[in-house]
DNA sequence: CAATGAAATTTCAAAAAACGAGACGGCATT
DNA sequence: AATGCCGTCTCGTTTTTTGAAATTTCATTG
C-alpha cells in the first residue's frame, strides 16, 4: 500500500501540474507498453484520481484519440492519434536532416555531439549522438543547462548585445557547477568578447568535471543564430588543443546544418 | 480577407470545444505541414485568439513538447513529442496486426472491408482497407453511423438482451436514411432475432442507397463482443446471394482477429 | 437468484485554469 | 526618427477541471 502510494506521488509529481500536463502524461502512460489499458491500470501509473482519469479517458475517445478495445473496458490508441503521430513523424525533415549531419560529423570525429538551442535563459539539447567510445557522459536530448558554463551558451551570449545580455543573465544568476565555473560578471564578459572574435566557445570542466566541450554557430541567414553544434568529451581523450583542431569539420557540419535549416523554399507563405 | 475568416471559423468550430480539444487541434495543424510554424501562421490556421495560441504554444514548449526554432520565432516538434509518437506507433501491435488481417482478405474478396466496434450508441470504424475497384464507396476510419441501420450494428444489438437494447435505442431514434432504413421497433425487433440466429448481418441500402454490406462478429473469449469486421460494395457488385457467398471468408478473418485480440498473454497484470 | 464486491460512472460545489480584449514593446523596414 | 508588424504581457471574466463521495453496473459467488 505504502510502496504504490509512493509511486503514484512520484509520477503525478513529475508529470503533471496544469491539465495539459496531466494529460500528456496520460498519453504517455498509454503509449509507453503495447497492451490494453483498463481504467483501474491508468488510475494506478499516473496516480491521478479516478473521475479525473475516467474523464480524460472519455474526452479523448470522443474525439477518436483513443478507442474503446475489447469489452468496452479497455482502451487503445485512436485513428486519429495515430494519424497525428503518424504525420508528426512525417512532416519533420528538419529532424531528419539534422540528425544525419550530427551522425556524419560523430563518425568523423569520433565523439559526441550535439545539437543546441536558447530556450529562455537556458540550453536545450534538441539533439545527440553518442560516440562509440565506451567511456561517455550520458546527457540526453532535451535536457536544458545554463548559459554561463556551457560552450553552446557562451556563444549564444556573444551575439547579443550587451544589454540584451544582461537582461538575460538577470534571471539566471551564475552559479558554481564546478571550481572552473565563470562566477563573476567580469570574467565571463571577457570571455565572450573572446568568443565573439574567435567564432567558437570552449567548455573546460565548466558545468561538469572532466567534460569539455566546444560548440561552434550554426549561421542563419542573416543575424544571430539559436542553433549550435558541439562536440562534448571526457578531459583524457579531449584537451583545449585537441579541441580546436576539430573545428574545421565542426564548422563544416555547421554549414550544413544551416543549409538545411534556410533553404529559401521555406520562406515562401504556402 | 474574408475568405480567410471563413476558413478560420470553420477550423475553430470542427477542431475544438474544450481547452483539451483546442490543442490537439493546434498539434495537428503543427503536425499537417513539414515547415516552420509561427505564432500568426498558426493564429490563423486555427482561428483561435492570438493570446491563446500564444498561451498554449508557450506551454507546450516549457514541457519540450515542442521546441522553438530559428530566431525562436517558429515553432517545431520537441523531443517529448517526438517520442510519444514514436511510442505510440511502435507499441500498438494490435493495430498492425489487424490491419494485417484486413488487407488479406480485402486481397481474397475484392471488396472494401472494415472493422467495427460499439461506441456509446454509435458504430466507429476503426480501420479500413480499400478494394482496388475503381467505383467504390469512401468511407474513412473513425467515422461513425447508427446501429439501426448499419450490418455491424445490428449485430452489436443482437447480442444484447432486450433491456439494454431498448435502453441504447433510446437514445438513438430510428432515423430513416434511404427508403430501407428499418424504422420502426417491431421490424428491426424481428430483424435482430434473425441476425441472432444467423450470426451475421446484412444492410442492404439501409444506410447509403446503392450500397451493401455484410458484417460478422469477432468472437471474444466470452460473452459479446464489440468487435465486427464487414465487408462493403456497390450493389451493382454485390447482392445479398453473393453476400452470403462470402460469408466464410469473412468467418475465417473474424477467428483470425479473435486470436490476435484475446491471447492468454493479454490476460497478465504487468 | 439474491448477495457480494470490484470496477466503472455520475454528481456537484469548490478551486484552478483558460480565455481574450487590449496594452505594450522590440525589431525591422522605410 | 517614424511606421507597422509581431510577439508578449496584464487582468478581470468565463469556463473547465477537480476529486470526494455516492451510485450504478456487472460478473461472480454463495
Amino acid at each position: 500500500m505504502k510502496v504504490v502510494k509512493a509511486v503514484e506521488t512520484e509520477v503525478a509529481a513529475e508529470l503533471g501540474d496544469t491539465p495539459t500536463m496531466r494529460l500528456f502524461a496520460l498519453l504517455e502512460v498509454i503509449a509507453a507498453r503495447d497492451q490494453r489499458h483498463g481504467l483501474q491500470d491508468l488510475v494506478e501509473q499516473t496516480g491521478l484520481p479516478k473521475p479525473t482519469v475516467y474523464r480524460m479517458l472519455q474526452q479523448l475517445e470522443a474525439a477518436s484519440l483513443l478507442q474503446r478495445e475489447g469489452n468496452g473496458r479497455h482502451y487503445g490508441i485512436g485513428t486519429r492519434l495515430r494519424r497525428l503521430a503518424e504525420n508528426l513523424l512525417l512532416n519533420d525533415s528538419l529532424h531528419g536532416a539534422r540528425h544525419t549531419v550530427l551522425r556524419h560529423l560523430v563518425d568523423e570525429i569520433g565523439e559526441s555531439c550535439n545539437l543546441t538551442a536558447l530556450s529562455g535563459s537556458e540550453v536545450v539539447y534538441l539533439d545527440r549522438v553518442e560516440t562509440a567510445a565506451p567511456l561517455r557522459f550520458y546527457l540526453h536530448p532535451g535536457s536544458r543547462v545554463p548559459v554561463h558554463c556551457s560552450a553552446s551558451g557562451k556563444i549564444f551570449l556573444a551575439q547579443m548585445s550587451p544589454a540584451q545580455r544582461r537582461r538575460l543573465l538577470a534571471n539566471a544568476p551564475l552559479e558554481p557547477y564546478t571550481a572552473q565555473t565563470l562566477t563573476n560578471m567580469e570574467d565571463l564578459e571577457r570571455e565572450v568578447q573572446r568568443v565573439r572574435k574567435d567564432g567558437f566557445a570552449l567548455d573546460n570542466e565548466e558545468f561538469l568535471p572532466g567534460l569539455l566541450c566546444i560548440a561552434a554557430p550554426v549561421p542563419a541567414e542573416s543575424g544571430p543564430t539559436n542553433l549550435c553544434i558541439a562536440v562534448q568529451a571526457p578531459v583524457i581523450r579531449l584537451d583545449p588543443a585537441k579541441a580546436r583542431k576539430l573545428l574545421p569539420a565542426l564548422q563544416r557540419a555547421a554549414l550544413a546544418l544551416s543549409r538545411i535549416d534556410s533553404p529559401p523554399e521555406l520562406r515562401e507563405r504556402a
